[in-house]
DNA sequence: AGCACGCCGACT
DNA sequence: GTCGGCGTGCTC
């Protein structure tokens, strides 16, 4: 509800005094919930004799801070999305619920002091069992680590349990006390030295600390952004003070952790959806009592209640998983920078590819513009060349230049990585005799075919049926696939080249728990050699030994209407060519078109990506489109098919100052899960001009009679208007 | 989002 | 007369 409830404080209850951020339980309508104190006042609008009053204050570990609710607070009103809301998504799920909280302390893991007979177990180790000496040295070198960064890790219980049953590790409480830097804190060992280019922007970031400063590190992949982050984190750890470091997506921490743990001797904090509740409100108060001296989290993990903040950074800041698409809709890098400026610190945004909107106030200068031009080490930037497929023979997605190329990186023992941003076996089926098309219903969509479940599945609904025997048009059994997926590539693969062992990362082949760091494993020891994947490969992982990129398909993101959708094709290409030839051997990224004319696709590999996003942007100016303007989306649907258009029209009859609408218009699927859905996008030329016009727009829906009749949602900033 | 309430058709 | 499915409206 976009509303607060008030509530009496009654005597009994009036000391202490109670505090905003604090949780108390309160009664609504006929049950109990908790509540979150977000201000007090003498006296309320509302009437007094019908104010209920509060009924326990809980009095635990877990209240909020003050900072905590006023930025949650101005996360809500930047959105214009319903304060609970915001506050309810924002907390672990234990503290959302009134049952009383019991919380085991959070233990972590000591190695015990080496006696004679203990040293000569750990040197039989070294030899016998290297996944146990392994985890037996992350723990050494550690005071205090917990099972869940274990697990990140790669560790297993049973390694874990193994040391403990030979008394070489022991078990232990946290200490609760805020996290101090000691001697051995730093470990200097495997510290690099930075080259020039990153030794003065971490000048420039230690000499803002202590105030707020945007920073935006724009580097190559293989350019050195991690050892840049972690020399920058020093001074604020030595101070004493947290860093929060967000990562698009969970697959990523493991490696960010890695990287940290071997740097920092501190207690690392995690926070992102493999957790459970119990691990989560771990996180969540080792962050508040300052124990954990870095967290490190998906984009959630912004609302985490560090309270000695001293620096926030966002690696892969342009990467669209850090932008929530469903509810309430925020961008965790907008928010990182709104949290920054409200409490003073410096805030650092990282990229191979910035996103158009960072870079242009990097350009202008409203952030502080870095850049990492230099692949460190003997790295080369791999090459990448366009495949024209209307110049060759072309066989289930694969030309012969492309099959010539694996052929000879093959015979070379390097890796290949394929990618191809579609899963299933083939996006859609037909009658070879009357044509018929399978589709969804409720989508009016081709279904997908999952040839090793035996399935037709609907990517946009999820709707699932057998693929039928034979057409229901005509009865005929010539039903056959149409266009490649990942799970036929890999079996096309299998049969070009038998000897080799392929491996396919997509949602559906790592949907098990642990699956995708287990493939990813198997990679880095090689027992693969053809990697085929979907945009998941693309995301920051190092695979040294892949020295050949290919993308099948790019032709999709050429024609599409979305303005954002060649941002996002450069992006991704660039992303993907970035895995290739990371180590000393020099890589190659061949990339198949129907369209190697394009004016998008030619800038891009001849000039690369600043060129092309320099353009980009001067079009985007004169086309008065984000970041020059600001944009919000509002999203309707029902039913009822009418109802939707109706009610965004009728929100559209009176003009609002200084901004502009687009639409309404049906959504780019304007039929999804049986629902009849339309778009209204309202384009203003400041973000005060559309701020001010959402609430006018917002007190119109409250008086509108269909508000009812359809579903409604409000993306402010949105990025996907394919949704 | 829950939840209660009340209308209404189906069934005993 | 009773039960339950579902649309509607309220929650300090």
């Amino acid at each position: 509800m976009r509303q607060l409830f008030t509530y009496q404080v009654a005597e009994e209850h009036q000391a202490p005094t109670i505090k905003v951020g604090e949780r108390v339980v309160v009664p609504f309508g006929s049950r109990k919930v908790i509540g979150i104190v977000i201000e007090q006042d003498a006296e309320c609008n509302f009437d007094v004799s019908k104010v209920k009053s509060i009924a326990t204050r809980l009095n635990d570990n877990f209240n909020l801070s003050q900072a905590l609710v006023s930025f949650l607070q101005l996360c809500a009103h930047y959105y214009h999305h319903p304060v609970g809301d915001v506050f309810q998504q924002s907390l672990p799920i234990l503290l959302r619920k009134i049952e009383n909280i019991t919380l085991t302390p959070p233990m972590v893991w000591h190695a015990q002091t080496l006696d004679d007979e203990r040293q000569a177990l750990v040197d039989k180790l070294a030899k016998k069992a290297s996944k146990q000496f392994a985890l037996y040295q992350a723990i050494a070198s550690h005071s205090g680590i917990s099972w869940v960064e274990l697990r990140t890790l790669g560790y297993s219980k049973a390694q874990l349990n193994a040391l403990h049953d030979k008394a070489l590790i022991i078990e232990d409480e946290q200490v609760t006390s805020a996290f101090a830097w000691q001697e051995d804190t730093l470990n200097q060992d495997n510290k690099l030295r930075l080259s020039s280019e990153q030794a003065v922007i971490v000048s420039a970031i230690d000499a803002s600390l202590a105030k707020f400063s945007c920073h935006l590190i724009d580097g190559v992949t293989g350019s050195g952004k991690t050892e840049v982050y972690l020399q920058s984190m020093e001074n604020v750890l030595a101070n004493n003070q947290q860093v929060l470091v967000i990562v698009p997506e969970i697959g990523l921490t493991p490696q960010t952790l890695n990287r940290f743990e071997q740097r920092f001797n501190v207690p690392i904090a995690l926070h992102h959806s493999g957790l459970n509740d119990k691990e989560r409100l771990a996180t969540w108060l080792s962050a508040q009592q300052g124990s954990a001296a870095i967290v490190i989290g998906t984009r959630s993990a912004i609302f985490t209640p560090l309270h000695r903040l001293g620096l926030i950074i966002i690696d892969e800041e342009h990467d669209s998983s850090l932008k929530q698409q469903d509810s309430f809709r925020y961008h965790g890098r907008d928010m990182a920078i709104l949290r920054a400026r409200q409490l003073d610190i410096p805030i650092v945004l990282g990229s191979a590819t910035p996103s158009f909107e960072t870079l242009q106030n990097a350009l202008t200068g409203k952030y502080n513009y870095h850049q990492l031009l230099n692949r460190a080490g003997k790295s080369n930037k791999a090459k990448i060349e366009l495949v024209d497929m209307n110049q060759q023979q072309v066989e289930f997605g694969l030309s012969g230049t492309l099959k010539h190329e694996i052929k000879q990186t093959l015979n070379r023992g390097e890796q290949v990585l394929l990618f191809l941003n579609r899963r299933g076996y083939a996006p859609a089926i037909n009658c070879q005799e009357c044509h018929w098309l399978a589709e969804c219903q409720r989508c009016d969509k081709p279904f997908t075919l999952h040839q090793k479940v035996g399935l037709l599945i609907c990517h946009h609904c999820g709707d699932q049926l057998r693929v039928p025997p034979q057409c229901p048009g005509c009865g005929s059994v010539r039903i056959a696939p149409l266009g490649q997926g990942t799970e036929q590539l890999e079996s096309r693969l299998e049969e070009i080249f038998p000897d080799n062992s392929i491996v396919r990362i997509d949602r559906d082949s790592t949907r098990k728990k642990g699956e995708l760091a287990k493939l990813l494993q198997e990679i880095s020891d090689k027992k693969h050699q053809l990697l085929v994947g979907t945009q998941m490969l693309a995301k920051g992982h190092h695979f040294p030994d892949v020295t050949l990129v290919a993308v099948l398909d790019v032709d999709g993101a050429l024609f599409s209407f979305d303005f954002r959708a060649s941002e996002q094709m450069a992006q991704l290409l660039i992303q993907v060519a970035g895995r290739a030839g990371r180590a000393s051997k020099p890589g190659k990224v061949l990339v198949q078109s129907n369209y190697v004319d394009h004016p998008l696709l030619q800038d891009l590999v001849h000039n690369g990506y600043h060129h092309f996003a320099h353009q980009a942007l001067t079009e985007r100016k004169q086309a008065l489109l984000p970041p020059f303007t600001f944009q919000a989306l509002l999203r309707a649907d029902a039913n009822y098919p009418s109802y939707p258009e109706k009610f965004l029209r009728s929100l559209t009859m009176q003009p609002l100052d200084g901004c502009e609408f687009a639409g309404p218009v049906p959504a780019a699927m304007e039929k999804k899960a049986g629902k009849f859905r339309y778009h209204l996008i309202i384009q203003a030329k400041s973000r005060k001009d559309l701020h001010r016009a959402i609430l006018q727009l917002l007190s119109l829906i409250s008086n509108n009679e269909l508000q009812n009749k359809v579903r409604w949602s409000l993306d402010i900033d949105p990025i996907d208007l394919n949704w």
